[in-house]
DNA sequence: CACAAACTAAACCAACCAGTTTAGTTTGTG
DNA sequence: CACAAACTAAACTGGTTGGTTTAGTTTGTG
């Protein structure tokens, strides 16, 4: 069912991906040709076309490949052993951020964004596999703290994503359209700032 | 120095930008033709050729045009009569959103996201012009309303930019990609869960 | 009416691109 | 060694694109 998985020459497959994933992050879908897949990825264009019926059935390739990826990575946001909220909401907030900013997550990010409208069936694939699984995560995350009584709020869900939002501010957007970096609006800032406006809405009450 | 202002037909130039923009925030920027633009215009393309060097030197037109408006939609974001932080807020929160939402405003980001690695300057210009601007504004407000009484946070600016944020969670996610809206993350919920945290978070010292 | 500026349609150019085909080479396996 | 699957380089097709040019038309003004 799953292919019955070619020999050792998957490497081609793999290299394809990684090269077209390259191109397309730095120049975007209509921009990138095939050919230049090919001469990046140390393969012969005919190979791109064994593999792949199309360059739309390449691009998705990659889409899905990276949904797997994010799968996993949302395993690494386990939350550390403490019964003080703020450390709690420190370590969760630092690894969300230094996700979002990192290079594949933020290219896939632009890219989606930019091809949406000519590929929706992709964009809803990448939303549910990557930010809606990483949100109900968290939610878990939030319901274990509430129920400590480290936390409160009505709405799970809208409190996660308020929580997500703040860290996506001034320094998100910055690296999102390549502008500098402003110090006011640092990483450690926006962790902070989140963080602290967090405790205070999600406060207990006494 | 400004130019000496063309006659009646700089209605031409007019439905030139107009067209061009609304292929590019169809289409992008690289999958637009000139052609087409020229066609949905109802103009020549050496018309357009008469009225801007080059593709290029088209776009950037429009992402001008676009910054003048943002400049006067600003506007737009004055403060109600009230002593109430609640309505306040819900009121500021109602216009950003409709501004976030709007076709207009969503199509620009959407391609500015898209074009920023070989448009740096446009991106900048655009980010100045628009979203920086617009949260310099709201400085004000929140500052007017800290000195009022009514709110209380220790950084404007980052109180500022995590109140925005919070407005562009799960919902204005899902319009940017296309996706069907959630129900659970209406316009409306959101505003009502980014006010009442942020009223718990800004609530001055009793 | 005359004149110049702005426009038009259409042909044109050189470059590029997705995708196919051909003819030949590598490579792993029995 | 033999055989088949996977690969390669390169040429080719049909179509599109940014940009230019030509030759002729509209339009407003004195």
């Amino acid at each position: 069912m799953e292919k019955p998985l070619s020999p050792r020459s998957a490497a081609k497959r793999t290299a394809m991906l990684d090269a077209a994933q390259r191109c397309f992050l730095e120049s975007g879908y209509a921009s990138t040709s095939v050919d230049e897949v090919a001469t990046r990825a140390g393969v012969s264009k005919a190979t791109i076309y064994a593999h792949f019926a199309s360059k739309d059935d390449l691009f998705g390739a990659i889409i899905c490949r990276r949904c797997d990826d994010q799968a996993e990575g949302l395993s690494s946001l386990s939350l550390p052993v403490s019964s003080d909220a703020r450390t709690i909401l420190t370590a969760i907030a630092h690894r969300l951020m230094a996700l979002f900013l990192s290079p594949e997550v933020m290219g896939i990010y632009r890219i989606v964004i930019a091809e949406a409208a000519r590929h929706p069936e992709l964009a809803k694939t990448w939303y549910e596999a990557g930010p809606l699984r990483g949100k109900q995560r968290l939610c878990d995350v939030f319901d274990d703290l509430k129920r400590r009584g480290l936390l409160d709020f009505d709405d799970t869900r809208r409190a996660v994503d308020a929580f997500v939002s703040m860290l996506r501010g001034e320094c998100f957007h910055r690296v999102m359209i390549n502008l500098p970096p402003n110090p006011h609006f640092s990483t450690e800032a926006t962790i902070e700032t989140a963080v602290n406006f967090a405790l205070k809405a999600f406060a207990p009450k006494v």
